[in-house]
DNA sequence: TAGATAGTTGACGTTAACGTAAACTAACAC
DNA sequence: GTGTTAGTTTACGTTAACGTCAACTATCTA
């Protein structure tokens, strides 16, 4: 027997801190499609897997439909030759991406980096013109 | 004489690729505060860099609130010990976040490369089981 | 002098990503 | 049986980041 865990959609809102408007809102946009007894929501695994990969793509800075995009990536729709060669050119395309945004990041850090280079010249002179004020 | 190259709006435009009404709207939000003569804004060098940043915030995923953040710590308002501080608390901030933000575009990019791997891994067997399709 | 062109200020429209509130159901607690 | 506690659907509200007119002005050009 494969251990079957399941969540209540409340336990999913707690293990990621996030509301379960939210995780509704993300079933609704087809990012999560959780099983159901009765009315209830049922969640695997594997929705859980899913929404720790959609708030990682939110903390990267990506929109949803982004995010569903490489979700969708872990699962193929197809099975043929084709089906696989386009999904390593989007593959490659988003990493890509990716890169390029990391680089971005970097940049912003250099900048930080000069600012706190010039912060710290301006604090060494104010602490020289006031000697008394260590 | 320091070479007093300025910009009209469109010009921005042109060389960001983005529209006249985007730089409005910065402007609107206190992104941007350029000279005006008569009613036409002139913007310039300090201006252009400052649009630089702004849509290297974006790209990184940041909303335009962050990006002013980002951007208002390199000409700091005030001139004393405390405030240098401060600023230098916002800057340790600021970088922690964007550190950790590279860490989940790699991770993406991480199960992007498993994708790859299995995605490679399927068509090699597909190929096999198909010899005569190359 | 009459367009054409570049700029301006409103003002309303739109999409994404939820928040918030209402009205309902089902299960358990006493 | 009756709160209380999850959970549900439906629907309207909200904020960010612009897009899209409309109506106007100033300038240059034929």
């Amino acid at each position: 027997m494969p251990e079957q865990h399941t969540y209540t959609i409340s336990d999913l809102a707690r293990d990621f801190d996030v509301t379960t408007r939210t995780i509704r809102f993300y079933e609704e946009k087809g990012l999560l499609s959780p099983a159901r007894r009765g009315q209830h929501r049922i969640f695997d695994k594997a929705d859980h897997a899913r929404l720790e990969l959609i708030l990682r793509g939110k903390r990267a800075g990506l929109s949803l439909d982004e995010s569903r995009e490489i979700i969708d990536m872990y699962d193929p729709d197809g099975d043929n030759y084709e089906q696989y060669q386009f999904l390593l050119s989007k593959v490659d395309e988003r990493q890509a991406q990716l890169e390029s945004q990391i680089e971005d990041i970097k940049q912003l850090l250099t900048g930080l980096e000069e600012v706190r280079a010039r912060c710290n010249g301006a604090l060494k002179k104010i602490s020289a013109g006031k000697p008394a004020n260590t």
